[in-house]
DNA sequence: ACATTTTATTCGTATATTATTATATTATGA
DNA sequence: TCATAATATAATAATATACGAATAAAATGT
């Protein structure tokens, strides 16, 4: 695929609210999908989807912890920069 | 707005192969409608739609020049910044 | 093997996005 | 004013995305 597709997927992975709330949390630390429920207050099925996307854009990766699978950053400092870089201009 | 929906929406709009490759081209330098249009190898129309989610977003700003828009980055840095940052790790 | 817990998947529906075509607007020069 | 060039807008159709409901799958403990 073309660099510039990769990139765009990249950024429009990232350019859903609520995926970008859950990239945040996981910025603090890896989550399993019941917990990103019940943070963001969303349904288990659109938790499971989204980091399903997130996973499938190479922006999350999984383990499985015994029932649970833990989702988390694949590289925290490439969002926790992006994500300071656009903070700072963007309000 | 919340700050997380205008930050999905910033990287949202740039989450299009079309309006990133504009983008990388106003990068350079500013460019009217036509130019976008030809570099790009779209429709006029289509160079002025993507263009004016841009300017929505607040992505870019234009001006005009007698019959021309010349439109431009409103933060170059910011965006190449960003484009910089993520293409690095992005393989 | 069975029940339970956790997560994933499927499906339907509503909404959003994209590109095309056609038409309208705007400024300029004759 | 009229014609032209450049850009914008509107309408449409095709595709993509998001969410909820229901169901399936996987691992654990009894």
């Amino acid at each position: 695929m073309q660099a510039i597709e990769k990139l765009a997927d990249f950024l429009r992975t990232l350019g859903n609210p609520t995926r970008l709330m859950i990239v945040k949390e996981l910025t603090a630390g890896q989550k399993c999908v019941g917990e990103v429920e019940n943070i963001l207050k969303i349904s288990q099925a659109n938790a499971s989807q989204h980091l399903h996307i997130l996973k499938s854009n190479d922006i999350v990766d999984c383990i499985r912890q015994g029932t649970t699978r833990c989702y988390f950053l694949k590289d925290p400092e490439l969002i926790q920069n992006l994500l300071k870089l656009i903070e700072q201009k963007l309000p």
